[in-house]
DNA sequence: GTAAATTTGATTGAGTGCAATTTAATTTTG
DNA sequence: CAAAATTAAATTGCACTCAATCAAATTTAC
């Protein structure tokens, strides 16, 4: 019965649901993302800021496994809506330091109930939740 | 010690290492995708095509949640390469019908070893595999 | 101290994703 | 049957994502 191209059928990857997956949760997000103007790029460079205050290109794209070629134009736009600045840092030129203005600062009051309203939207039982989020960490960290 | 933002720091989020693990497979595809020439959209959609040997448009897009503003262009590049042929449905002309070629087929048998070859690449237990995907599995099933 | 190597971002080009609009064909309705 | 509604793709426009290349600044190694 089986075949030596089982292997290659659709419902046999493992890459296949990720994928359909996290474009799933994305599309979720847009909506609530819709309400704060950002993109589902935009928040999660937003919320590595928020964290951080400030932190230079480098570190961002550590962070959230992006390179410059796409963190550039993202932070370029969030520094015209002015939710950032981005300046060279004074002691080595090559960094280039983003920091939050009032304004995005403010913005994070209003982002505080997508997360709340997000987990409404997935309908994982706790110990699911908890358990994709280690196997997703241990795919991640062996990464790089 | 928890404030109300702890919600929105990166490590909080399901959204984040389901997007970045996403991007990681898809990174170590890659290589094994280029020496069959092959991006990891168009591979998906050839593992669609390989088992119906030939399906609609629409129902790929049903397969892979994709729309057609994504496929057209995939589809059409796979037809360059002399992989499928778009057709409209003798039927209802409404319908494009893609087939695959000769060539097509032969491809297969290059893409056999990819899945196995990825399989060594994803450092996981078996028991994590399965759980992965079942969670992953009710996660897009109440999608839509 | 200066040439070479490294580090950090920016730029460019190809390939997605997806919403919104358009076009063509078919089906439904009065 | 003809107008209206629906359906299937294609097109358009915007926003990533990433590889490859480039440019500028800094470190290092002689």
């Amino acid at each position: 019965m089986a075949d030596r191209f089982d292997c290659l059928r659709l419902e046999n990857q493992l890459c296949f649901p990720l994928y359909a997956a996290s474009r799933e949760i994305i599309r979720r997000y847009k909506p609530l993302l819709d309400e704060i103007e950002l993109t589902y790029t935009q928040y999660i460079a937003m919320l590595v800021i928020w964290e951080h205050r400030t932190i230079s290109v480098k570190d961002m794209g550590a962070r959230l496994y992006l390179d410059s070629g796409t963190l550039t134009p993202v932070l370029k736009k969030l520094e015209q809506k002015g939710l950032i600045v981005r300046r060279r840092d004074s002691g080595d030129e090559r960094i280039l330091n983003i920091t939050v203005t009032d304004k995005g600062m403010a913005l994070r009051d209003k982002a505080v109930n997508v997360p709340e309203r997000m987990a409404c939207s997935v309908k994982l039982t706790p110990e699911e939740a908890v358990s994709l989020c280690t196997i997703l960490h241990k795919l991640l960290s062996d990464a790089e």
